[in-house]
DNA sequence: TTGTTGATTTCGCAA
DNA sequence: TTGCGAAGTCAACAA
């Protein structure tokens, strides 16, 4: 097998399972690894059935070929339309939930707003400490270094305006990396470690007060 | 089928291959998509089967259960050992076509080394301009935020050494994002288009000429 | 083993 | 349509 396209990959022969699916789309997989295909041709795309060869061509001209010498198996079915999948909340949970717990943060905690603008891109919240004092706070699932970056460069924004600097930053992910830890720290950017578990338990617990 | 692991996800009944690995591992395709799998199990993971129920579990007890109401086809075939994918320059190769073609960058540049060390992780090439200044040149594929972000990380400490100060910055990629690009000529960061085919064929011509 | 980065990423959302 | 960030990302490579 042989794809040429953004890189030229070559696959030697062995015995693979090919799937065609309705949309022309092509994965070639070996026995074990994740999901991901050892070579695959994604849609829009078409493919020409040769003896001995399959070539499918991509819409941007890159091209997969696959030398057939011999066939274990050949079965086809119609799978008809598919339903979709429904997932449930991430890190968009993780932003409800501290948005409504800010006591987490700290006594005396309260929400400005979620999704606070600025002229790079929101805030996820603003918040004011019991001193009054503007915080912004980035929520990530998982604290990296770019994370921090994306918070620092929207506190270089915010303390440019006098009508709301200064503004202290709070870091707040269900994990900190350690070197985003050190970053965060280095420009006094508090962080904090969101247990996704206990928020979602007190906010059972909340609601079944009533 | 029921996905319970870092989210949950629900997927209605319907017409769907199912596909196991020799490793244990299990995929769930449609018809259609890419080659991502509507829902799957990652090894190590273990399979239980029951009368019309799958009930796969991941080592960190995530689980992946499978009603299945109907077979239209059940077929098994041992692939054995897969010799590998070879793959052929990307990123790498930009890197080295730049390092032999600086003259891209300016007249009279010359390369100093690749991969010059800093504390924080090296810089991917770094060369001196006509007049002799120091310039750091970070080279990628796609040049996105982040890219400037590790960029701008070296200049800050390279600036701080006395003996090679002042260093300039060049960001060169196949391909530079709006936003990449503005935060870098921002921050004073010389953005470089680099045309892949050009570059190797400007190799080719070179090894050509003998 | 752990962390970091690239990917033929894919996917989803919003402008 | 396009751009951008997240992913149950995966996978390769270095520390």
């Amino acid at each position: 097998m042989d794809y040429a396209g953004r890189l030229t990959a070559h696959l030697p022969s062995a015995l693979r399972l090919l799937i065609v699916k309705a949309d022309g789309s092509v994965l070639v997989h070996s026995d074990g690894g994740s999901y991901k295909p050892l070579n695959w041709m994604s849609p829009p795309c078409r493919l020409a059935e040769e003896p001995g060869r399959w070539v499918v061509t991509g819409k941007s001209g890159e091209t997969l070929t696959i030398f057939i010498e011999e066939v274990l198996s050949d079965s086809s079915f119609a799978l008809g339309t598919d339903p979709g999948l429904v997932k449930d909340g991430v890190e968009a949970h993780l932003q409800d939930l501290l948005a409504a717990q800010t006591q987490l943060l700290g006594d005396g905690w309260r929400l400005v707003r979620r999704e606070y603008p600025t002229p790079i891109g929101p805030v996820d919240l603003m918040c004011r400490d019991a001193s009054g004092t503007s915080v912004a706070i980035e929520v990530k699932r998982r604290g990296e270094i770019d994370g921090v970056e994306q918070l620092t460069r929207y506190l270089e924004l915010l303390n440019r305006d006098q009508l709301i600097a200064p503004v202290l930053g709070v870091f707040a992910a269900q994990e900190i990396r350690p070197q985003a830890r050190v970053l965060a720290e280095d420009r006094g950017i508090r962080c904090v470690v969101l247990d996704y578990d206990t928020m979602r338990g007190a906010d059972d617990g909340a609601l079944r007060l009533f």
